[in-house]
DNA sequence: CAATATTATGAACAATTGTTCTTTATAAAA
DNA sequence: TTTTATAAAGAACAATTGTTCATAATATTG
């Protein structure tokens, strides 16, 4: 949220464009310079180095709460909306789609996953772990008040967050190559819906068996 | 499968390692010769330069059929088999973890997607598509035959292809890092079970309502 | 205003990059 | 064996890379 100003700004979102569009290695200092419209000498007066840069937009992903499913709120205080609050964590995965900075950071992180290793331990404690841990802490209490059937909870949230992601890639691929993301943006509703309607438990069919 | 002899293989193999492990750009000529053992200036006279590589390996790539979840069969043959169906696709998924060579392809692919629009291609059409479509085929047919519940195949298609994807994304990422994989890849069975009871038409259950 | 810190320039450097060239060794074909 | 294609070595080149330096312009501070 915090950010420069000024030139240093332009230099930090220039990068961050760059390195998510090319990639880090393939980013040159001339050509950050050349479309910030500055001598690459200076800057130099504003970061260290390359990798201070790339160290910067790390620490600003980190900061950023890339998919905060729940908004801050704990677990016991949304896990009764059900349905609802299925919909509500896929439309926070949608919504990146729109939010260009989000969307920026999000390609920079798949783009880089594989040659970082300081992104692979974000990527695996802050965006999968514990959105993952969240999730199990719903579905747990869920089951207890009977709201959906009894399974392995850590199970159900893998099962409902991959899809999420996966959709997300999808998105990120084709924005790649502009194409049309409409199709694909409607799966993260679906899913949802889908996914809900399997494992609730259906009052009305237990009824019948009484 | 058809590949080379001797020193042009060597080049092959370890340019294939390297760019899998570090990335294509980040990869040297002269890293590629020490590892192989030869002079740089050798390797031209196997390959044309650098990108002639690269070309090579997206060759092999597209003809190793990364992810053939049928395994060339139809999916009128195979629709039948119901959930055992579910779970030798899941099981293929599974394999490719412990083949050395098609996990190289594929931690490859994954780090050069958003690189190489070739690539962006070849995984749209080749890995996503292709199979996706068959298993719609495949849903639909369980649909008529009242094997499972009638709702979108295509979005049924997704909801099962897009864990198995998550979860062998999830594999090459701990192995990037040298971590344990047994959790992860129990996960690829779990899910065929999961989905399979989550749509499957339950007869004992359908009995009842007559 | 004057003094000082900040930011810009433009040129240059040293290292690394992919690639080519000439020459020598090795293998295949006659 | 002789001839000829193939593959290797070793040096070198030209381009690109990140980075530094001395200097000039611009802001900031006293």
């Amino acid at each position: 949220m915090s950010e420069f100003k000024g030139t240093k700004q332009k230099i930090y979102s220039t990068a961050l464009s760059l390195f998510a569009e090319q990639g880090y290695k393939s980013t040159t200092m001339r050509q950050i310079a050349k479309e910030v419209g500055i001598q690459q000498s200076a800057i130099y007066n504003h970061f260290k180095n390359k990798e201070d840069i790339l160290d910067t937009i790390i620490q600003q992903l980190e900061s950023s709460h890339l998919i905060n499913i729940f908004e801050n709120k704990e677990p016991q205080e949304v896990y009764k909306k059900g349905k609802l609050l299925l919909k509500n964590i896929a439309n926070i995965f949608k919504l990146i789609t729109y939010d260009t900075k989000t969307d920026l950071l999000f390609r920079f992180l798949m783009q880089e996953l594989f040659n970082n290793s300081k992104l692979r331990v974000f990527y695996n404690e802050e965006f999968y772990q514990k959105n993952v841990k969240k999730l199990s802490a719903v579905f747990f209490m869920m089951m207890q008040d009977e709201m959906i059937e009894a399974t392995d909870p850590l199970l159900l949230a893998n099962e409902f967050f991959s899809p999420l992601f996966f959709y997300q890639l999808q998105i990120t691929r084709l924005k790649a190559d502009n194409q049309s993301t409409s199709a694909a943006a409607t799966l993260f509703e679906k899913h949802a819906e889908f996914f809900w309607n399997k494992i609730k438990i259906d009052n009305s069919k237990k009824d019948t068996l009484f």
